[in-house]
DNA sequence: CTGAAAGCGCTTACAG
DNA sequence: CTGAAAGCGCTTACAG
């Protein structure tokens, strides 16, 4: 009554043919290759060495199935939405930090990408279900985020890039908007600007509030009156800061500086001001938010923030990591949240002085 | 002797908790689940029924290990390096196409990405030998590359992005580097230039064999002698296409037009030549490779060629579903390669006529 | 149409 | 230090 083999193919040399290869048992071949302490040296040693020479790696399937971990975390991503072909190369660094610093805690990193048509709490539930992680790194978070409560119910340790009212304890790393808001705003005060636009993505609520809060708090505590009319909300691309350009452009007096709370739309105000014949930095003051390969030739020179995004995903991983020793133990640790700083690039575009 | 039970706290509900509260058996539950013919209807709606309200997903390990099949496709991608990191949206556009094709015919796709400190094959052979997928896509394809034969003789399903002279019978798709520079060099000439200069990647042989070839016989082919020095090798960056800029501008002639064979060289070509005081499109005629988010913006209009990531990405995915079909039949089929084509778009950077 | 049972490839507590 | 054996969660040929 034996089952037929399926996979007689593609049959790869498992733990057995290792086994009668060497004429000891599988138990201890298992226990050479996994580190135990308890095997004779040169026992190990030649399990090692047939292990090299056959080609031996053990099956994932058989592997999991017995100890209930996978080795592997999985960052989600949304594949084809306007915001992930914009965010393009931010996703690509990222996964290198992650990788480098998963690997060497003998994790594999595997980015499970959902499709912007699809719903990424279906998604996640799937994932979480069939166990194919041993846990993850979620992005995108939202304001209120489902994916976090069922998370946190399902037990599978995760982080969260981006940070999110839903949830209590759970590690999350988010970039440092308001240091970005309060350090670009004071600086153009302190250049002498006091009708100061800022333009925000106008997708992620969160952000949002986070930024306006930061923006009019700066201003007031610097005793320039807060004016909505300078808050220009678009689309988190260049061509929303193509539109940001249309509305500073349309105001009936032109603010003497901008402060843009996203990357990509530098490169839309940049060109709708040439079209206008502004020149940015001359007419008006811009300074950016984060320096990428697309805003590094802008010219003049964009004054943005910078972020190792490789430094920024090695501190996910390590944030993961930390969860996942710490879901062990009998005393659980609040996960700490952690504000990632940038740091300021000085450029020529908010260099000049400039008085109407 | 029973083991414990590691993954208690995790514990999620399993085909047993299904029997038992159905009050059937394992078997049925999983037949009712798989779509097997031979259920009762009423037996498998109470099936489907219990795993919606009990949140029942198989777990992917029992299942690979029993099955032989994963239900995962993987793509290979490298992380962290220049290329990858300028690459950026196509990736995530590729993967987009991937996916939705592949989830359509239930699979999953992840994404494995490499360090480009990494070996590449090292690192194939891994998620090779645990059976992590039933089929890859390879991409960043060389020249000669060992992948192919690791995977062919292991008979893993595969489909690469990029030709290789390694293998010779598997899937592949390359985009039409031949047409695009055929097409780009015919056009130009048809507009009266005949000193027309070339910017390839220094990084890909391959690539640059073909673009170079028929660059010189699509010139020769219309009484144009080929020189030598009007082929400019660069990295395929922003940086490489300023590089090329100044390789121009260093010439005794500036030659009236010139073609780049990669997407992100136009953006440092422009600005190296305003810099220099030279308008594209003015002063020398530019076509360039793909049209991308950031070519987008280019002022003058940049002519380039489009294609649709989208697209690519579903085709790959039909190509790797075919190779697995065929891949169980008697008398396989030799996979085909395809040349995917790339459509231009008018611009005016290539419109005027320049005369020197 | 359904149940009982084998077995996929591993890891590990236990006995020696 | 090593072997024999149980069992992780499934799928499926077989018997009824």
């Amino acid at each position: 009554m034996k089952a037929p083999r399926m996979t007689y193919e593609r049959r790869s040399v498992g733990i057995k043919d290792m086994a009668s290869q060497l004429g000891i048992s599988i138990g201890t071949v298992s226990r050479a290759l996994n580190d135990r302490p308890d095997v004779n040296p040169e026992t190990r040693r030649q399990v090692l060495e047939a292990a090299r020479t056959m080609g031996y790696v053990a099956n994932q399937s058989g592997r999991s199935l017995r100890s209930g971990t996978t080795n592997t975390i999985g960052l989600i991503i949304e594949s084809g939405s306007e915001t992930a072909t914009n965010s393009d190369n931010f996703f690509l660094g990222l996964m290198d930090g992650l990788q480098s610093t998963l690997s060497r805690h003998q994790y594999d990193l595997v980015i499970l990408p959902y499709s912007f048509e699809e719903d990424p709490f279906a998604y996640l539930r799937r994932i979480v279900a069939r166990r194919l992680v041993d846990g993850l790194i979620i992005t995108a978070t939202k304001r209120v985020d489902p994916r976090i409560d069922l998370l946190t119910q399902a037990r599978i340790p995760f982080a969260a890039l981006g940070r999110s009212t839903t949830g209590g304890s759970h590690a999350w790393i988010d970039l440092d908007f308001e240091g970005v808001v309060r350090h670009g705003v004071e600086r153009l005060i302190g250049k002498g600007h006091r009708r100061i636009a800022i333009g925000l993505p106008a997708n992620d609520i969160n952000l949002g509030y986070v930024c306006h809060d930061t923006y009019r708090a700066v201003l007031e505590q610097n005793g320039i009156a807060f004016d909505p009319g300078l808050v220009i909300r678009a689309r988190p691309s260049e061509q929303g800061g193509y539109g940001v350009g249309s509305a500073l452009i349309a105001m009936t007096e032109l603010p003497t500086a901008i402060l843009l709370v996203q990357d990509l739309m530098a490169l839309g105000l940049y060109r709708r001001l040439t079209e206008h014949g502004l020149v940015p930095g001359r007419d008006i003051a811009v300074v950016g938010f984060r320096e990428m390969p697309q805003t590094r030739f802008l010219s003049p020179h964009l004054t943005s923030f910078q972020l190792s995004l490789r430094d920024l995903g090695a501190a996910l991983a390590e944030a993961l990591l930390a969860t996942m020793k710490n879901q062990g133990s009998a005393n659980r640790q609040p996960a700490p949240g952690r504000i990632w700083p940038m740091e300021l690039i000085e450029g020529e575009s908010d260099s000049r002085l400039i008085t109407r």
